[in-house]
Parts: structure tokens; sequence; C-alpha cells
DNA sequence: ACAGATGGTTTGTGTAGCACCAACTATTTA
DNA sequence: TAAATAGTTGGTGCTACACAAACCATCTGT
């Protein structure tokens, strides 16, 4: 306060964004059960049509998380029908998953059906902002690391 | 595909968010285990530097946390000298709780600690684009409805 | 052709974060 | 003085995971 020189700021966003998701997601809950989804099955959608239709190893990469509950979360999906398996040609071992048209339709209308939620949390920015915060955060998305494992590696570096 | 006109996307934050908050916490959880903290330690603590000194009820409201677990929250970070709980006072039922000077320091170096986990998950955006991501995330969190129960009312009007 | 690695599935088991309930104290308000 | 409120404690239960083991189908290297 003394007129500090020194007022560096870290600016770091990963508490505000968990934060902001956090408020977000408690919304989405009781917006989505009536549709007989859940926070992280729009996740995982909107993953695949961000990326689109990829293995199910490079999904559990994508979404961070371990394969056999992967394999859960899409049972979910493909019983739904918003979600395909396919065999891939090239390596018969691997399910390339992928967005049926249904599912994209769907991912839709439950985003479309988050307007108030987004609204609400995201109530002090204005509708401009919101956009570019959008595409911030698409952007920041599809740029992430698919393989997060070797990623980890690279934590030893943390300085300061 | 077939020059689609009403390619309307819907651009809800809210799946994003998620997505690269977990990424972002998942990383963050090994930078800040030798500094004794969690990440919802680290929210806290940005949300009472953000708002300032609260009571606890506030501060459940605005972490949008049940009352029982805040307390708990608060005792590991008044053990660790975080934050401080004083009796508010014009009511002396309240604990208003604010930050400690080492509080402060603590949470602007786990900050800096996060770089690399930061680096890692914005990749893809550049450094005047993580600010602005920074400042848009920091108004939303700052104009929330601090009470969200009330918020929650709002809900039912869930149309499209 | 065979061995070993790999992608996916199933079935556990464990843990952490959280909501929720009940009971209690200190305090305020009606 | 009675009822409401802020916080605390202790307990229960649920959900989302991680992780391990065992298994099949398939691929790859020798």
């Amino acid at each position: 306060m003394t007129a500090g020189p020194a007022e560096h700021r870290e600016r770091r966003s990963g508490a505000l964004l968990e934060f902001l998701a956090r408020r977000m997601r408690l919304r989405s809950e009781s917006v989505l059960a009536p549709l007989g989804l859940r926070p992280r099955h729009l996740v995982a959608l909107t993953v695949l049509r961000e990326a689109g239709e990829m293995s199910q190893q490079a999904l559990a990469g994508s979404l961070q998380l371990d394969g056999t509950n992967v394999v859960g979360l899409l049972n979910d999906l493909e019983t739904a029908e918003l979600v395909e398996r396919r065999r891939s040609p090239e390596d018969r071992r691997r399910h390339v998953v992928s967005l049926t048209e249904h599912g994209t339709r769907r991912l839709n209308e439950a985003e479309c059906a988050l307007a108030g939620a987004e609204d609400d949390v995201l109530a002090a920015l204005d509708p401009a902002e919101r956009d570019t915060l959008y595409d911030l955060l698409r952007r920041a998305s599809s740029g992430g690391p698919a393989t997060c494992t070797e990623a980890i590696r690279d934590n030893p570096d943390v300085l300061c």
C-alpha cells in the first residue's frame, strides 16, 4: 500500500479458471440433467467436435482421464447414440470415436440450454468480451499437448 | 458440410472452461504439493485477495461451497498462517477472514511457481492473449453473484 | 510363426472432494 | 427470554476419479 513500487502481481489464470469452472459446472448440472447429460459428457463431446474423431487413447490423453474411465464415459455416450465407435481400418485394435449427427445436434442443444448458466456466471462480461473469452478458451484447448503424460515430464523446471 | 447455411454454433464457454481447468489443476497439484497447498486452497486465497476480507459465510457463497467444508478449508489455511480469522466487531458471531501478509506473499510465490503449468496449458496463446484471458477471467470472477443460492433460483427460465 | 507389446474392456479397490444432517456454542434480534 | 444466525464438530454417503489385474484382439519385430 505504501506506494509499493515492487507491486509485481503474478497474474496466473489457474485459480480463476477453476473458480469459474466450478460455478459453471454447478449451474450446468441442473440444466443438463433433464437432457440425460453430465458436465463431463459435455466436455467429451466438445473435445470431439473441436478435434474431430480420434482414438480412445487420444481422447483419454486429451481429457487427461484414465483409459478405463474413458470406456465408461463412452459407453454412456454410445448408448445415448451421441457418439460412435468404429474399428480403425489401419489398426483394428483401435476404436475411432466420432460424434454422430445426433450427438452434434444434441451438443448444440445442450449448449443452447446453457445460455442461462453462462449469463449468470459471466454476468460481468459484455457479449463481445464473452466472445473473445470463448475464442481464447477454444484456441487454448485445441493447442494443448494431446498427450499430457509426456508434458508432465517437463515439470521439474519450476523455478522462480 | 454441404455448404451449410444454418451453421449456427452456440459458443458456450462452460465445457472449455472445465476442460482447461482440469488440465491446469492436474499440473498444479504436483507444483503446489511441495508448498503444502492444494488447488482449492489457491482458489480460496485468490478469492480473498480479489474481493478482500469477508465473512466465512460470504466466502462459502463465493466459492459455492458448503459452509461446513469451508471451516475445514480455513482451518488448513489458518494453521498455515496464510489466513486470519477475526471476530467481527459489529456482529461477534461472524468471523472475518482475511489474508495475512504471509498468505499474500505465499499466494504470489505459488502463482509464480505455476508459471510452468500455465505455459503448458496455455501454450497456444501468446503472452498478450494470456494477459487478456487473465483479465477476462478476473473480471468475470469478481462480478459473480456473491451468493449463488439466489442465483440458482433464476434457473427455470432455460428456454431456446 | 511366435513372442511381446499395444488398444480396449471388465471388474475390482481405494481415495478425495464434496453435500448434507444433527448437535452444540456464542451471539444477535425480536 | 425465545428464536434466529455464524461458526464448529462429527458423521454419513455419493461421485469422480486413479490404479491394478486379468482378459481378448490385434499388431510388430525377430
